[in-house]
DNA sequence: CAATAATATGCGAATATTATAATATTCATC
DNA sequence: GATGAATATTATAATATTCGCATATTATTG
């Protein structure tokens, strides 16, 4: 049991840690947007952003609501924006730390300024 | 930038996408611990173990100290802990769907008790 | 009901993650 | 400095994720 618990927390890790679904989320920390809009804001893919919103979907980190044409999503619990929340407050913490890990991970110029 | 910090984020929560991942922050939450009784108490292969560990040093994580032969673990920032405790809130507002989801894909024999 | 707009799904290729087994490193003690 | 205990690393095979493309579904409008 303690360990299906554990595999419940993973999977929700595991929905959150992809770039794409952290903007998602974050954008509809404010409230519901329907799937087009989403899209233009993300500036990708159709196909791409649906898969990542069908992510969420399937781990219940989202709701949405059908009205007419279009597909509405919203955050299902405030609890995962809290979560980001505490997660930006992690990274101010650590932002040193970060820009260097960073840096040495991929482009040195955009982290340099 | 933007999308290097969501990015950080992901790598964290990818960091924590793991049910084992998860057991040794959970354990480490009431203070360090050496790899070895981490070992022990988790009941898994000795480099099945290091190898967890060696994903959250990388994502810093955990800090380690060494002293003589053995090297003990200490989350490094009890923010991660709070993220943890969030989502065990979340787990019990949403236990009963997280019970049919598991029992859906997966042991129906368990969670059915 | 044909055409179009909004969204979702299926599939293949590239890539990443995981567990296991084997081996290496590091430190303490004799 | 050989031996043993504690921990880390490497290689590899199995599995999972991700993206792009093509196609499907659903609702609206003419």
């Amino acid at each position: 049991m303690q360990d299906s618990l554990r595999r419940f927390k993973a999977d929700i890790f595991q929905a959150l840690a992809h770039p794409t679904r952290i903007a998602i989320l974050e954008l509809l920390s404010k409230g519901e947007l329907s799937a087009g809009v989403l899209i233009e804001k993300l500036g990708m893919e159709q196909a791409n952003v649906s898969q990542h919103l069908a992510v969420l979907r399937a781990k219940q980190l989202v709701s949405n609501r059908k009205a007419g044409n279009q597909v509405f999503y919203s955050v299902r619990d405030r609890i995962l924006i809290e979560v980001l929340s505490l997660m930006r407050t992690y990274f101010h913490a650590h932002l040193k730390e970060s820009l260097t890990m960073l840096d040495e991970m991929e482009s040195p110029l955009e982290t340099a300024r």
